[in-house]
DNA sequence: ATATTATATCTACATTTCTCGATATGTCAA
DNA sequence: TTGACATATCGAGAAATGTAGATATAATAT
């Protein structure tokens, strides 16, 4: 884990949005296609509804997020879901912790 | 607490560092003046020297750190103390399990 | 009062980040 | 195969950040 790529990704109101979104994906995203948004994700067309931006945007903040290693992706079809990846983000919290 | 605010200071290598060297002070600075490092802080000039930059950033940098809330400032005569703020850091670790 | 030292602030330039529109790529449906 | 849709990537301009030098301010020592 690279902190400082962490806290970049994390320095930017709406990715750090996206990620609590995910937290409770059911609470703050449309129902897609019948996929259970808990495992498998959210795609980046309901993230783009949600932010007040452009696809192309949410396209790039979910890769910056994904790169830091907070969330974790899966195609689909024509779709790409992300959800977030728990475990890292436990290690970020452990970081803190210790080393910071 | 503005966690932007706070990532964005964490975000920087050298300001990443200053906060790690500040948590074992008398392991990373030079003795100074005969104050207690750990109690009082350690001095521009200190973090000047052990940084290899400029006494203008190295000043910039302490004041981002501390508007972030991460260290607390104290002047003694003509020098400057900083030390960690513990209390403000264990807030971000909190932030970081509850709302991330 | 003046010189010296420590720190803060100002200005500036280079680099990075933000955000978009345009376009390319991948996948499915007809 | 073509068309439609989802996503990724490219290129660009505006804004923010990194970092330095010059200078201002504050405190001390002579």
């Amino acid at each position: 884990m690279d902190p400082i790529e962490v806290f970049k990704a994390l320095s930017n109101e709406s990715r750090l949005q996206i990620l609590q979104w995910l937290k409770e994906p059911e609470k703050h995203f449309v129902p897609h296609e019948g996929v259970d948004m808990r495992t498998i994700g959210v795609c980046v067309s309901q993230v783009t509804d949600k932010l007040n931006m452009t696809q192309s945007t949410a396209s790039q903040y979910l890769s910056i997020l994904q790169r830091a290693g907070l969330i974790r992706t899966e195609r689909i079809g024509k779709y790409t879901y992300y959800k977030r990846d728990e475990e890292k983000i436990s290690e970020l919290a452990a970081y803190l912790n210790q080393e910071l």
